[in-house]
DNA sequence: AGGTTCAAGGAAAACGTGTTCCGTATGTTT
DNA sequence: AAACATACGGAACACGTTTTCCTTGAACCT
């Protein structure tokens, strides 16, 4: 016996308070049927008093929906899959939508356990997402699904990703701008497909401009450091273009353990605009900002029109915006 | 007209399939009932053969409970609430359970929207969880909710949180261990608890081995290095004990520009284990890993009691966890 | 042989909502 | 006054499951 009823007021109590019947009820408060202004007010009221809130689990059978949208994420620690988390949060709220958080931890087990149970819930979507900018392989369920990040290997699927070239380009742009002739790029590995992507942009935009081929390595201060070593010992540059804030940082406090003047010297960029980096770094970094939230949000109401209906619009790739600081334009 | 029908099959297929009543298919399924096995097997046989899922919904509405939790935070974006979440999803996944998610931004509209959003989901409980450690005001539902990093005013309610006091004093206890025997505390502002509580265990643990009053200022690496200056200008230390990895890694950073060696002149200590800080210091910090994933999990199990039927079990604290490493030891 | 017990499985109700269909009262038109 | 449209509101069903009874037949005991 599990307590004698936690007494939550239904339907049939805001009717038989309001003296209508349950149909009525129903119209009044969903505005729907044809009442009586004074009926409807009778049942609102009566639904006040009562403090009565609809059943939502009523709701979903009787109207084939469940309001809510399941999120699968392989790696949700990630500082890259929680802000569109966020927005895809907030675009679904604002559609009185529910999102269910699923982290498989890369685990293709938990990753089926996860599909079963939002199967099960009759979720209306699902929205994918992960660590990396690496294409995936496509998850095979009846119901819509967008790709957010990480888009499907299935071109015929809805991807929202991330313009990386456009976004590299226009740190190289920014830097001839500026007026920069001897530009480096230092960057992640060749194995990642995000770093390669840069580093082509790079490469194509700088044009003669760039004095050595792209330096591959780890995603970390200290190869950003131990980059700078490498590339000083036989180049002369003025500016480096770097794929990550991280690198970036590395880069500018080695720089400055040489006595190089960050950005009079030599001026340096970042990306990903992970503030901790870039903010933090000495001086604070000009960089790309991914606008994650922004595609979050775009890739929920992406779900919400195929949800609607929508067919699928293949591959959308979302502008990055340059956040200019002290690393490049001084104090 | 929404589309022809999904087809998903339901459980009268299955019994229809079989050959029995929905009510046995059903009994079948969940291994209730008395049926022979043969029975069983047969029904199993016809739900394997038309992929067949139960609907959650139905069997939310008729078991009474709805397999769901919310997740309320504050601020997901921080990186406090978020290992909480994991923590807390993968616990609940384990029991079939799933975690919506709701970030309130701060916002107290927002907040009771999605409470009234939970509610009418009739989730079967609620974790509410913020960025700070400071108590918050609880929130009024009529289900089982359980407070998590920021606990509750109100002592009666459920609430799971860090053992701060311990922490620090384990990082005093560390140094005290290391026969460092003028020890100083930078910490954060003196309008968070936690700064207080931190700085509060460091002087009493510290005893007369603290040389100076505890340091506040700001959660950030400037105000590190700027406190290194403002200690070094009067005090001779042979450790500092900071409140957060940030703080010691400006530490860090100020002490190796003054030439000053960490640890064989002095030992510096961190707190958060914050991986992106505490790794990427140089030396790597020893520091007090919160344990949050752990909280989290050990938050969703006094949720599921509760759930269950235990009663409320009132303020828990979790022990922290030090972790050694060079910014004390040494390479 | 007649009664009791038990296994096996079906019929029906319950969960809470939304919606379709239908009856009634009221007002309008010829 | 009769025919008719319309506003209003109720009865019944649908959504998909679980669970509580109830029926049936067989085995068992005295």
């Amino acid at each position: 016996m599990p307590s004698p009823r936690p007494a939550v007021p239904r339907i049939t109590d805001v009717a038989a308070l309001a003296g209508v019947s349950t149909s009525t009820a129903s119209k009044a408060l969903n505005d729907t049927g044809q009442l009586r202004e004074e009926t409807r007010a009778r049942v609102r009221r009566a639904a006040e008093q009562l403090g009565f809130t609809p059943d939502s689990r009523g709701r979903a059978l009787s109207s084939g929906r469940s309001y809510t949208v399941g999120l699968i994420t392989t790696d949700s620690s990630g500082r890259f899959s929680i802000p569109i988390m966020l927005g895809a949060e907030d675009a679904l709220s604002a559609g009185e939508m529910a999102l269910v958080l699923c982290d498989t931890r890369d685990d293709p087990l938990r990753e089926s356990h996860y599909l079963k149970s939002l199967v099960s819930r009759r979720v209306d979507g699902i929205i994918v997402t992960g660590r990396r900018t690496e294409p995936r392989a496509p998850i095979d369920v009846p119901i819509p699904v967008v790709y957010a990040f990480s888009p499907s290997t299935d071109p015929a699927d809805t991807s929202v990703m991330v313009d990386d070239h456009g976004g590299a380009a226009s740190t190289v742009r920014h830097l001839l701008t500026l007026g920069r002739q001897r530009i480096a790029h230092v960057t992640g590995p060749a194995t990642h497909r995000s770093a390669v992507v840069r580093a082509a942009a790079t490469v194509s935009t700088a044009g003669d401009a760039l004095v050595a081929e792209p330096l591959h390595g780890e995603w970390s201060e200290r190869w950003g450091r131990h980059a700078v070593d490498v590339l000083l010992r036989t180049t002369d540059v003025d500016a480096i273009s770097c794929g990550s804030d991280q690198i970036a940082r590395g880069v500018c406090d080695r720089l400055r353990e040489l006595g190089r003047a960050v950005p009079d010297d030599i001026a340096v960029t970042g990306y990903d605009n992970w503030s901790v980096m870039a903010l933090a770094s000495r001086p604070p970094l000009t960089t790309v900002d991914l606008q994650l939230e922004q595609l979050g949000r775009r890739t929920a109401q992406l779900l919400l029109e195929m949800i609607g209906g929508a067919s699928s619009s293949g591959l959308l790739e979302l502008p990055t915006e340059l956040i200019p600081r002290e690393s490049t334009l001084g104090t």
